[in-house]
DNA sequence: CCTATCATGTAATCCGTTACATGATTCA
DNA sequence: TGAATCATGTAACGGATTACATGATAGG
């Protein structure tokens, strides 16, 4: 399977050095609709990655304790051939589906809570995306011109899924009540 | 976390008794748009299952060595406990998304390559789906009329989904190639 | 002063994947 | 006869989550 773990904060680190607290911190932010990070998982592959030389420390803060980690020549090689080679694609596996699927013994007024319920979490969503697409407009020191292209697609990405989210919850629930009524 | 492959089983065997064999394979047709199973998984748990008295064994095939199994009462208890409860949303972790983010030191053409065939990918995803709501409408054994509502609005979410992703193909395309011009 | 945030780590657990192993039956 | 499908399992591994543990600093 592969620790993609490494690769995320190989990525992250290639655009700016960082401590693993600012990798859990982008991670939380920045990507947030598209990747996510442990502490436990972060310290100790970032420990294992310096063994293997994948990254090095800069001068640490002494004042806060911070470790400041920065990308090597190996660690750069890595990351690109991992950026060239095919996407593994992991199977999908969608709780909420699944219970969904499952619900037809359910009153169906509950089911439409449920869809409703969905449909609001991913409108939350969406109105997150336009946050986070404020926060790298104003950002300007980790946009540099050449990545804003990407970041804002990534937040596209978001906004386009939610917005189909919606919409299926949308018709399901129309479909629901034309049922019940 | 808590073991989902069991609820997926309890669900599963809530329509119709089977076997680990037959799991797989609904789970590989049916529902692969949204969940899926190894045999790795799913026989060890079927034990486990038996021994905590979720399902039981109907008199087994003895021709073709099928053990069938059958959700027991307290099966169902369990099963409906979990139904009714909030999902629990892992978050995101997309290898695809996370790869593009960091592609802004390839080349353009590679980039809108592996955008095309992302595209591609999710044109044969909508095609399997059209495929499968022919065959959900065929297999009537399987599709008790008040299933086909659930079974057809999971098909709408995949079909909804995939053509989400290949907008958000074609606009990022779109995006690369005028700046390459 | 006290809460929130900054900051780093370890240990336990476990869910799921992959590889390995076996063998019957069906159909071309 | 040989390949594909049916059918059930075990063992090893590992990636990720959760809980636990600690302590400094900044701001209200």
């Amino acid at each position: 399977m592969e620790n993609k773990t490494q690769y995320a904060i190989l990525g992250i680190l290639s655009i700016a050095s960082g401590s693993g607290y600012d990798i859990k911190k982008y991670c939380d932010t920045v990507i947030s609709n598209i990747w996510n990070e442990n502490f436990g998982h972060i310290y100790p592959v970032l420990n294992a990655m310096l063994r293997e030389g994948l990254i090095d420390r800069k001068d640490d803060n002494v004042a806060t304790r911070k470790k400041e980690y920065a990308i090597t020549d190996k660690g750069k090689e890595v990351f690109l051939n991992w950026l060239v080679e095919p996407t593994q694609y992991k199977p999908v596996r969608s709780e909420f589906m699944l219970k969904f699927l499952f619900s037809s013994n359910l009153p169906k007024e509950g089911i439409i809570k449920v869809l409703n319920d969905y449909k609001k979490r991913h409108e939350l969503k969406l109105e997150e995306f336009r946050k986070m697409e404020k926060y790298i407009n104003q950002e300007k020191k980790e946009i540099l011109p050449e990545r804003e292209i990407y970041l804002g697609a990534t937040l596209r990405y978001g906004i386009l899924s939610s917005e189909a989210v919606i919409m299926w919850c949308d018709e399901v629930i129309h479909t629901f009540e034309s049922l019940t009524s």
